[in-house]
Order: C-alpha cells, then sequence, then structure tokens
DNA sequence: GTCTATATGAAGATAGAC
DNA sequence: GTCTATCTTCATATAGAC
C-alpha cells in the first residue's frame, strides 16, 4: 500500500513527536503558505527544536510534502464519512450536496485548497493527489448515486453519461458559493443562501435529466 | 473614476520606469507568488537598480496591489471584449460561454486566480477586487443575456431569478474543467473536452429552463 | 533523538553619490 | 530619478554536547 488513504494509516509510521511536528506544520503551512511559513515558526508551534524537525523530515519541502499528504487523506476521509440512501433520487441528492458543501465551504477545506492551487505549479504531484482525494472521490460516489438512479428509470442519462451528470451536479452544487467564499475570506457564507443553492442545484439538476 | 477599469488608464498615472516595474513585478509575482517573488527578482526583471522600485512603490506590498490591481484590470477588458448577439439564446449561450472559458482557463487567468485565492487571507481586497473585476462581470453579462431571453420568452425564469440563473450557468460553463486545470498545471485541455462541456453545460442550462 | 548555539546566505529596505 | 554599495534582519540548515 503506497498510498495512505486514511489518516490513521498515515500516522502510524510516524513517532509522536513526529505527529506533533506535522500537526503544527499544518496549522502554519495552511495559515501562511509554503514561503510565508517559516521553520521556526512550526518549531515553536510544535514546542521542539529545530533539530527535532531535521531529524524527521530531510527539509523544507519534504515536511510540507508530508503535511498536504495527511490534509488531502483527512478530506477523503470526510468526504467519505458522507452517506447516501439509494433509492429516492431527490433526498440523495440533498444529502449528498448539503455534506458536500458543508466540506467544501469549510475553514480547514479553504485553506488546504487555496494552498494547493498556489503551489500546484511549483508541486504537480500535490495537485493530483488533492484532485484525486477531494473532487473525485465525490465524484465517484455522486455517479454512483446516479446510476441507481438511471436504473431505477428516475433519471434519463441518454445523452450524457454518469461522470459527466456527475461533475454537472459537482459544477452546481459548488456553483458561486465557492468562488465567493474564496475571495471573501471575512465573509462566512449565510446559512440560508446555501439552502437556496443546494435547493437551485438540485432542481436545475432534476429539471434537466428527471424522468417526469 | 476612482478604480480604474481599463489598462490604458490604470497605466496612464505611472511613468514609463514604472510601467516597465510593474510589468516585471507582474511575471515574477504570477510565477512564484508573494512571498515566493523577491524584490531582487524583479527589479533584474525590469532591468533597474532597487532604488528605482522604491522610488515609484513605497514597499513590496504596495507594488504587490498595483500589479494585481493591472491584472485584475486587464482580465475584465478582456471579458467585456467578448460579445454577445441578443435574440438566440442557444448561440448567445454558445458564444458567450465559450470565450468565458478560453479566459479562465488561459495561462495569465489560471496565474492571476492562484495569486489572488492564495492570498486573499492576507489582502482580503484583492479577493473582493477580483471578484468585481471577473465573476461579477460574466455574472451581469450573462444576466442580460437571459433577461432578453426571458423577455421573448425562449426561456422560464419562474423558479429563480435572472442573478441567480446566471449563476448556474456559469457554475455549468467553469464546471470540472476549470479545477482540473487549476489542479493539473502540466496538462493543458484537450480543445475537444472544452467544446463537449459548453455543449454539455448549454443542453444542461436550456433543459432545465428552456421553454419547449 | 533532542537540545543550544551558530554558520551561511538571502531577504527587504536605505544611504549617499551623480 | 537612478545608480552602487551596504545595513539589518531573518531564513534554512547544521555542529556538537547530552
Amino acid at each position: 500500500m503506497n498510498v495512505p488513504q486514511t489518516v490513521a494509516q498515515l500516522n502510524l509510521d510516524l513517532g509522536p513527536k513526529a505527529r506533533t511536528v506535522i500537526h503544527a506544520a499544518s496549522k502554519i503551512f495552511l495559515t501562511h503558505g509554503f514561503n510565508g511559513a517559516t521553520t521556526d515558526m512550526i518549531q515553536r508551534e510544535a514546542g521542539v527544536s529545530k533539530s527535532t524537525v531535521y531529524a524527521h523530515f530531510a527539509n523544507k519541502e519534504t515536511l510540507f510534502l508530508a503535511v498536504i499528504q495527511n490534509e488531502c487523506a483527512m478530506f477523503t476521509a470526510s468526504i467519505q464519512d458522507i452517506e447516501f440512501t439509494p433509492g429516492n433520487i431527490n433526498q440523495s441528492l440533498r444529502l449528498l450536496g448539503h455534506a458536500y458543501l458543508n466540506v467544501i465551504l469549510s475553514d480547514s477545506a479553504l485553506a488546504l485548497y487555496r494552498i494547493v492551487v498556489a503551489e500546484a505549479p511549483r508541486f504537480p504531484s500535490l495537485g493530483h493527489m488533492f484532485y484525486r482525494s477531494g473532487p473525485n472521490v465525490v465524484k465517484s460516489m455522486v455517479a454512483t448515486c446516479l446510476s441507481h438512479a438511471n436504473n431505477a428509470n428516475e433519471i434519463n442519462l441518454n445523452d450524457i453519461n454518469e461522470q459527466e451528470a456527475a461533475e454537472v451536479f459537482i459544477a452546481l452544487m459548488r456553483s458561486e458559493l465557492h468562488l465567493y467564499r474564496l475571495t471573501h475570506p471575512d465573509k462566512p457564507v449565510e446559512p440560508s443562501l446555501q439552502e437556496r443553492w443546494t435547493e437551485i442545484a438540485i432542481m436545475t439538476f432534476v429539471r434537466a435529466y428527471g424522468v417526469h
């Protein structure tokens, strides 16, 4: 097993001090970005010395990679916790969409998104890992959900395959809300607005692909 | 007129040397991020000395703000160049959507997006400016387009207002393509994939809100 | 493995001549 | 306004004792 799939598995390889360092480094990197974060800040946050950090991680980049890998794993885990009940397409999409929005609009997910998107040109593997950890996992879940609905003749996917339909739904869910939150870090999203958007997304999707 | 609306207007205030500096700084900041960029790199890229930079801009932050402001203005300009022909909703949306995708998937727009999203927590005004310069401008254009279509009874916006409908269309256009490109900087998007997504977005929108 | 202390380089910003 | 040279601070990383 090369890529750790859960936080627990990832951290099993590390001693307690290393986990302390990772935890502190996460906070610092996610708050200040790769270049904005300094090993001094991390060391101080972790309450250890410089050499302890370098005893476990060859250099700043290695530590950064470990941090983002860890965060992506947690992200995946929090998405996989999302439940959906096959049978009622409307209800399934509502639950799935609502949970998805809660995840991607959370402070920690936004921070991860910011740093991954910013550093992807310098660390392409991070971009790939993030995409696989988040958007792709959700896509699979939604595709499964839609597959059931298609088989049950609740929706009609003649002109579009399951993957594409899933991407349509996710795009509708993410909508302007994600971008707005990214560009207005000081303004949290109103719960009522989030509800409204979930309804619009579902309405749009069901109108376009539902069987009436 | 407080906020410059075009590149030309913005640069009118600056002497030739200052424009050289801004231009060089744009390249460096957009490539390396705020913290990754150094005043040395900028100075070298511009072919001027340190003091010349500091003669025109109080400090690194001020220069950064000027650069992003300039980039946002260019972004707005390139979007406002997009034409749409009232009358045929399908065709209007196709032209608008296609042009929009070309803009947001361009290297320069992606670079701007990366740095704005990354630095928004430290420079909230940049986030606001970017949102107003890009997404909001497109939203207005699409809303106008949809308003015409609604009046002409080509679409039916009973359960959703023009602004919301515009956001739906934009979300569908941006879709997974934008995110994929952001997380895979090394893999340009296939033109055929872009075409396919434009069609899916329009099909979905017209099915959901078109009058048949 | 972990600490304190430090080497070494590079960053942002300024002084002073022209 | 623009240059060269430099000040000061702070960054990453390491040496050497325990």
